[in-house]
DNA sequence: CGATGCCTTGAGACTGTTCAAATTAGGTGG
DNA sequence: CCACCTAATTTGAACAGTCTCAAGGCATCG
């Protein structure tokens, strides 16, 4: 995995300049912190913190109810800046906690401002950025609200490993994936009982190998068939299995 | 109604200066379109359109998958200013739908650019309603995945009622709901035979009255209690019902 | 070696779905 | 204004998917 992922997508999405790429860098060791596994980086209610970048490690953003549900909206991997223009409201209205130990860097509000005023391109980018992992939050709503368990889940698996292949992250067809059964059923919206039925199902139909924290898409075409997966809302510079190209140099041309 | 509910609302929210309020009006009205009930504005995959302005009417985006499922992601109400920087991607990700006849005005890129450029203040109300708009589908995820139907119901009614509100569109307790059960359903992720057995229920147990196309929220405490709502999310100026200030002014100092 | 956290299994209950039909409401032409 | 047509809501009954609760197995870590 490179030293910054952020840059790396960047980088492919647009045509950043050295000095941007740069000040990126240099914005991303500045103030790094480290949190243990299952801790808060903030919590609802909090007045809002500083955006982070995300530099190893997952987390994730999540509600809690009342009753001690809890709904993770979205998943968030190395590279990832979150919560980008959180100075905008009084009172941050979710959390976000660490999956794995995990490394970020903290940018303030003043030092993106600063970035983006000098490097538009590089600005470009982030916005492009922040556009993803909002259209990443809306394509849940349509998996969780119109999937059944079976597919949803191996959606919920087939983007992970898509966004993580677009990081250099996932090996040949397998990946890393550092989570708790817990973790994933609050992700997709199930329980853990059920979701552990569906992952042995996926498994046994060939479709999926899950051992030591280690997810291996056996069969991609399956996994993409299963599901109707249309990789299109990732916006990826590569193909995204569904054949037809997206994203990258061919969006600035608009 | 305001003349221009988006005005309006960023005008409570930041200090718009009369000029930026000017420039936004105008922009409003430099090429206002109608669209007829169940058209689409576009489509997923069509090439990015330009943002659109609700004027009048209701919208909604959504997504279908292969089988004719549907799922909508978020209601837009007059106001919403909606996929603003969404020349960013080379193809669009979902699709949008007149919900009721519609007007809306269409804004070019480089208008908005002009208009972010000279109006500081105004650009950061439109990041802040985009900011808003995609916390509010962060909310959906969460209600679709954690609640189940009886609430998720109650929830999303009192949210909308909430965010008509917010633009005026409320009269006392109630507000048009001009919907169908359908849509609805498409919307909170159910079965619209079961969301109609569901809003039977809500009615018989005095929580709402609806008929003709109008709600009425008749316990607005009742709603609140039944789905544990907290409205932190949707960022109004004003109370929303949780009994703790947000949004607004204070959210500019920090 | 015991404790803890996580994954797995089982059986029964319940929420929400499916399919099909009946009723009501709304709109249009005669 | 009525007759008709279509779209929308409502009802019923059987079914399936997912949940609940409870317990067992297996690691890992102190």
């Amino acid at each position: 995995m490179p030293l910054n992922p952020l840059v790396e997508r960047l980088r492919r999405f647009t045509n950043i300049s050295r000095e941007g790429e740069q000040a990126l860098l240099e914005l991303s060791q500045r103030d790094v912190r480290e949190y243990d596994r299952h801790t808060d980086l903030f919590k609802e209610g909090d007045k809002p913190p500083c955006a982070h970048l995300l530099l190893d490690g997952w987390a994730a953003r999540y509600k809690s109810l009342e009753d001690g549900r809890q709904q993770i909206s979205a998943f968030l991997i190395p590279g990832d800046l979150f919560d980008l223009k959180v100075y905008l409201v009084s009172e941050m209205d979710h959390s976000v906690k660490a999956l794995t130990p995990i490394k970020t860097a903290l940018i303030q509000k003043d030092e993106i401002d600063a970035l983006m005023d000098e490097y538009p391109e590089t600005a470009k980018g982030l916005f492009w950025q922040q556009m993803v992992l909002s259209a990443i939050e809306r394509e849940w709503v349509v998996n969780i609200g119109r999937r059944r368990a079976y597919e949803r889940v191996a959606h919920w698996l087939y983007e992970i490993y898509l966004r993580l292949r677009d990081i250099g992250a996932t090996d040949g067809n397998s990946c890393r994936l550092p989570v708790t059964q817990r973790d994933l059923a609050d992700a997709v919206g199930l329980t853990p009982v059920h979701l552990n039925r569906v992952l042995q199902q996926l498994r046994h139909d060939g479709l999926i190998e899950l051992d030591q924290g280690r997810l291996v898409i056996v069969d991609p075409d399956a996994v993409r068939g299963a599901t109707c997966f249309d990789g299109t809302y990732l916006h990826l510079g590569a193909d995204d299995g569904s054949g037809r190209p997206t994203g990258a140099a061919s969006a600035l041309r608009a």
